[in-house]
DNA sequence: AATAAAATATGATATTTGTCATGCTTTTAT
DNA sequence: ATAAAAGCATGACAAATATCATATTTTATT
């Protein structure tokens, strides 16, 4: 099993904040685990008892809205730590998280980050600075889904793919989702993103292929209005 | 000058989590200012020297949009520690703060509190806390705009202000917001959210005299549809 | 390879929400 | 006290979005 101390990972969230004999004990205790495209890793209301570092692939966290809609609230990557909301609020969790690729992720007890959090100042102000950064991106979120478009909604969706998780050899958007889930990230009836997602291929914004997009006007779809 | 160490007020908050000597200390160098109703705090863009702790009255937080609009994203209250988020991200406000009514705060300099956050963990851990359940509710704000029609998310407001800041002696609701707060707050037109007001009033569920609304039928406002 | 199931696509129509216009009422300033 | 400004209210209409129906394509299963 490979060692937290020698794991790149890190430097891309919180954990690059402990100590070297810290990371060695986490090492000790942490489980590696492979989970499919599809799998839930945990659910609304789940109790979680740790955080997942990430190492490879792709999720979804989403909420069951009263409407029986799934809305898509935040797309996790490599190197975050999910689930470190509901450790430190020592509550279940509010969202469900979803693999949308194979991912390949390493449980660390929740006690050993609580530990740490506790010893380690520099871990828990990282912690605290990734947090707030979070709640400015919600804010940013809430602004946007009250008061653009759909179709503005949409166009900066294929955006931040784009320009979060690239394209793979043919210039297709790396991350693959269905139309529904299109329509649950932006909070809309599937039917209407498809809809918009077809105006935008006769616009020449975009191609398709199935379930892949290729971005053919990135200008375009910043410029939406 | 009121002393930190005598204040109730922070028992609402992170701030409970200091040790005496350490309020005194703060004591010794926050400023207390009295900010009239309709005063910006802070703005966009600003860049915030401390945190402001809320010892009376209601602000609201916004954030312009594209399109011209001043999005409210929170109501905070007596007891709130405005600013923190800008403070501990290290960058100028993202958010537009304005009173509500005639508030009383305490400003407490930046470095004090990032140094408590350094040097006392039950501090940060407590405002780690915060954060999290702040992120929870951006969640849940999120899924409402997402899925939720304008009207059941101006019911909702409506409750949110009731079971949050209660009524005055006539039983009218204590935050009085105008309609295009109210509008701002749903991220809507100011002419809807007048008319689905208008509308309520039809059906009894409130009733206004100018500015104010008193809530007549609580459990109709909740099973919105 | 054939079939069933799921996902995508699109038309027709209903509902929701936004925009513009206009008048009324309340508040503010002189 | 009065004029001006701001805020509230409502109608008429336009635009955006949802819903329901149905056809087609893609994917999964046997």
């Amino acid at each position: 099993m490979s060692k937290c101390e020698q794991c790149i990972i890190r430097e891309f969230n919180s954990l690059k904040a402990l100590t070297k004999d810290e990371l060695i004990r986490i090492s000790g205790c942490k489980t590696s685990k492979e989970i499919k495209k599809g799998d839930v890793i945990f659910e609304e209301g789940d109790t979680i008892n740790g955080v997942y570092c990430i190492k490879e692939g792709i999720c979804k966290l989403s909420k069951l809205s009263a409407n029986g809609k799934d809305q898509i609230i935040k797309l996790v990557v490599k190197g975050d730590l999910l689930g470190k909301n509901s450790i430190i609020r020592e509550e279940t969790s509010n969202l469900t998280a979803t693999a949308l690729n194979d991912m390949e992720v390493c449980f660390i007890p929740k006690n050993e980050i609580i530990n740490d959090l506790k010893k380690n100042t520099d871990f828990s102000l990282d912690v605290l600075k990734q947090m707030a950064k979070d709640l400015k991106d919600s804010d940013n979120i809430i602004v946007n889904m009250a008061q653009k478009s759909v179709k503005q909604r949409l166009a900066d969706i294929l955006v931040y793919i784009h320009e979060s998780f690239g394209v793979d050899d043919d210039g297709y958007l790396s991350v693959i989702l269905s139309r529904e889930d299109y329509a649950n990230v932006v909070g809309t009836a599937t039917e209407s993103a498809i809809r918009i997602l077809s105006q935008f291929k006769k616009e020449d914004l975009i191609s398709t292929h199935g379930k892949q997009i290729k971005i053919i006007d990135l200008n375009g779809l910043k410029q939406m209005e």
